[in-house]
RNA sequence: GCGCCUGUAGCUCAGUGGAUAGAGCACCUGCCUACGGAGCAGGGGGUCGUAGGUUCAAAUCCUGCCAGGCGCGCCA
C-alpha cells in the first residue's frame, strides 16, 4: 500500500513532467528516471524526490527552476499530498494527507497473516541450502550463524513469493569421515578398557566418549560399523541442534547417495560431450577456466577417486533437474575460492549463471578475555551450537545474528552475550509485544471493532501516531528489500526502529494524557486500539520471520533489591 | 604474489548516489503514586583507513596505497 502511495507520487510527477515539455521547458519526454523515497529526515515530509536534480543535470538548467515548474504543474488541491516544497538544491518535498495512509491500515487488520507478502518471486522455485557441516562434530557457532541467517532468509524469500526449499548437503563420505571413524573405533577400544589412540589428524573431541559408550559393548566392530554408527549419531545430533534453534531442514542430501549414482555419471558426460573434460597428466580436469575460473579443477583423481568438486557439481546439477529456478548456497569464508568453480560448473551444464547464488557467511571470532580464541573442531576446542542455546537462548542468539549482515566479520563475546541479556534488544521488541497484548486483555471486550470502516481514523492525530502507521505500511517493502538483497537484518533493524517508536509513544501517555489507550474516549479508543492492533499483527509477522517468538507476557526478572 | 571479505563514535554494528552520517552498549545530567520502568527525556563523543578520480551531489561508484581476516590441494 505504500508502494502504491508511491507510484501514485511518481505518476503525478511524471504527469507533471510531461506537462513542463508540452510547454516547451524542457526537452526530454519520458521515460525519466528519478527516486520517490522518504527523506531521512522527516520534518522534510513523507516523501522526497530528486526528480528536477536529474533533469536539471540533463538540461543544464538550475534545478531549482525546473523544481518550480514540477511543482507549479501538480495537482493544485488532492486528497493525498497535504504540501508541496521546494528544499535544498532542489529536492521536492511531499507532506501527504494523513487520511490517505492510515485508510491503508485497513489492510493490515484485514490480512494479518498475508501482510508484508510481496510478489517478488512469482512462485519460482529455490533451494537454499546452508550449513552443510561434516557430519563429524556437534555444530558450532559458526553454524549457528548460518543457520540463522539460511533459516530467515528461507522465510523471507518465502514471503516475498518463491517457493522455498531448505536443504543440508551432508559430506558423508571421503578422507575426513574415514579419519572420524577410526577417532570413534578408538574411543570404543578405550571404553573397553583396552589401549588405543585417536589417529594424529583425527577426532580428538571428549564428544566421541559419548558416541563410544552408545555402542553395544564386548563386540567385534568393522570400520564400516563405526562409520555408519558414528555418522548416524552426528546427523542425529544436529539435526537435534539446529531443531532447538528453531531451524528444520526439507532435505538432508547425501553426498553418499549421490556418487555411483546414475544421475552422476550422466552429468560427467554430459559435460564430457560438451568438451569441458580433458586429460592431463592421469587425472581428469574440467575447464573452468572457460567460465572465468583461474585455473581449471580435477574432477577424477589420478587414483581413479572421484573429487568432493566432482560431487558438488552433479548434486548443483541435481537441484536443477528437481527442478529448481534458483540455487543459492550459504558458504563459509574458508569456501570462497571455491564459488568461480561451482558458477562455472552450472553454466557448463547450460544453466545461466544467475541461476546459483552463493553467499559468504562471514565468520565468527569468539572472544575471551578481549582475545580472540582459536576453534578446532578436530581438537575439540569448540563453542558448540547447543552451549550457546543453553547459555543465552535460542531467541537472543538468533537476533545477535540476524543483527548483522552475512558479511561482517563478527566478534561473539559470549561473556558480554550473557551480560547483556536482560536488556538485549530482542527483549525490547518482544516486550513490546506483550504490552500490546496487555492493554488488549485489560481493554478486554472494548478491542477493535471488526470491521475498520467503522473506525474513526480522524482519531488518530498525534505525530507518533501518523509515524507509526506509516511505519507500518513500509513493511512489505522492508520484506522485499531483504529478498532483493538476500540481507535479512534489514528486517530487525525495521522492528527495532518500529519498537522504539511505539516504546515512546507508550511511555509519553505517563505524562501526557492524550497518549494514553485506556481512558479514552471511545472512539479514540477504538482509534487508538486500531492502530496497536495494527502494530502487534506487524510486529508477530517480523518476529516469526526471524524465528522469534511473540510472547503474550514477559517473565519478569527478580527485582535486584526491593 | 593473486583472489574474496572487512575497515564508520571508546566498544559492537547499521547506513552502498542525495539534505546536518545513525542505533545499541559504555559515559554524564534529569525522571519511578500512572495502560507492565526490560523504560523515558536530554548531553558529550566522528579526518566514514588513506590518497586521488567520476558526479549538481560520494561513507556509498572507479583507481592506487595501508591495515586485519580468509582462501589460492589430484583435502572436504
Amino acid at each position: 500500500m505504500a508502494r502504491m502511495i508511491e507510484e501514485r507520487i511518481h505518476q503525478l510527477i511524471e504527469a507533471a513532467l510531461d506537462a513542463c515539455h508540452s510547454k516547451g521547458i524542457i526537452a526530454s519526454t519520458k521515460p525519466w528516471s528519478f527516486d520517490v523515497t522518504p527523506p531521512k529526515d522527516p520534518s522534510h515530509g513523507d516523501f522526497s524526490t530528486n526528480a528536477a536534480l536529474i533533469i536539471a543535470s540533463k538540461e543544464k538548467q538550475k534545478p531549482r527552476l525546473i523544481a518550480e515548474t514540477i511543482v507549479a504543474n501538480l495537482p493544485k488541491s488532492s486528497d493525498l499530498m497535504a504540501k508541496v516544497d521546494i528544499a535544498g538544491p532542489g529536492f521536492i518535498n511531499i507532506t501527504l494527507q494523513p487520511a490517505s495512509y492510515l485508510h491503508a491500515l485497513a489492510n493490515i487488520f484485514q490480512h494479518p497473516e498475508t501482510y508484508g507478502t510481496v510478489d517478488r518471486g512469482h512462485g519460482k522455485k529455490v533451494i537454499i541450502e546452508f550449513v552443510s557441516a561434516n557430519p563429524t562434530g556437534p555444530l558450532n557457532i559458526v553454524s549457528a550463524r548460518a543457520a540463522a541467517i539460511g533459516d530467515t532468509l528461507a522465510n523471507i524469500l518465502k514471503t516475498a513469493g518463491f517457493h522455498v526449499q531448505r536443504e543440508f548437503y551432508v559430506n558423508d563420505i571421503g578422507h575426513q569421515i574415514d579419519l572420524f571413524a577410526l577417532s570413534l573405533a578408538a574411543r570404543y577400544q578405550q571404553t573397553q578398557g583396552e589401549t588405543a589412540t585417536i589417529p594424529e589428524d583425527g577426532y580428538q573431541g571428549e564428544y566421541l566418549i559419548d558416541v563410544a559408550q552408545k555402542l553395544q559393548k564386548k563386540k567385534k566392530y568393522t570400520v564400516d560399523d563405526f562409520r555408519s554408527f558414528g555418522l548416524q549419531a552426528m546427523i542425529a545430533w544436529q539435526k537435534k541442534s539446529l531443531k532447538d534453534f528453531g531451524v528444520e531442514f526439507d532435505r538432508w542430501f547425501l553426498q553418499s547417495e549421490l556418487m555411483g549414482s546414475k544421475e552422476f555419471e550422466k552429468t560427467l558426460r554430459f559435460l564430457e560431450k560438451k568438451g569441458y573434460l580433458y586429460e592431463h597428466e592421469g587425472a581428469l580436469f574440467f575447464k573452468s577456466t572457460a567460465f572465468g575460473d583461474d585455473k581449471d579443477r580435477v574432477v577424477k583423481k589420478k587414483d581413479g577417486e572421484y573429487t568432493y568438486f566432482a560431487s558438488d557439481i552433479a548434486y548443483h546439477e541435481g537441484k536443477f533437474a528437481r527442478p529448481c529456478d534458483w540455487a543459492i548456497d550459504l558458504l563459509g569464508p574458508d569456501h570462497h575460492g571455491y564459488v568461480a568453480r561451482t558458477k562455472a560448473a552450472v553454466e557448463a551444464l547450460g544453466h545461466k549463471p544467475e541461476q546459483l547464488t552463493v553467499l559468504i557467511v562471514q565468520q565468527v571470532n569468539l572472544i575471551k578475555e578481549q582475545a580472540i580464541v582459536k576453534m578446532s573442531k578436530r581438537a575439540g576446542r569448540l563453542v558448540t551450537m547447543d552451549d550457546l542455546i543453553a547459555e543465552v537462548g535460542k531467541d537472543v542468539a538468533r537476533f545477535f545474528f540476524l543483527q548483522r549482515s552475512a558479511s561482517s566479520h563478527l566478534d561473539f563475546d559470549l561473556e558480554l552475550a550473557k551480560k547483556e541479556t536482560p536488556e538485549n534488544p530482542v527483549f525490547y521488541i518482544q516486550y513490546a509485544y506483550a504490552r500490546i497484548a496487555s492493554i488488549f486483555r485489560k481493554a478486554g471486550s472494548l478491542a477493535p471493532n471488526c470491521d475498520p470502516s467503522t473506525i474513526d481514523l480522524s482519531e488518530l492525530s498525534l505525530p507518533e501516531e501518523l509515524t507509526l502507521a506509516k511505519m507500518l505500511l513500509r513493511y512489505p517493502k522492508v520484506i522485499d528489500q531483504c529478498a532483493t538483497d538476500l540481507e535479512p537484518h534489514h528486517l530487525a533493524f525495521f522492528l527495532l526502529e518500529l519498537t522504539k517508536t511505539f516504546q515512546v509513544y507508550y511511555s509519553k501517555g505517563r505524562a501526557d494524557e492524550r497518549y494514553r489507550v485506556l481512558g479514552s474516549p471511545p472512539k479514540r479508543l477504538q482509534a487508538k486500539l486500531y492502530l496497536l492492533k495494527n502494530i502487534s499483527i506487524v510486529l508477530h509477522h517480523g518476529l516469526s520471520l526471524l524465528g522469534l517468538s511473540a510472547p503474550e507476557e514477559m517473565k519478569r526478572n527478580e527485582d535486584d533489591d526491593g
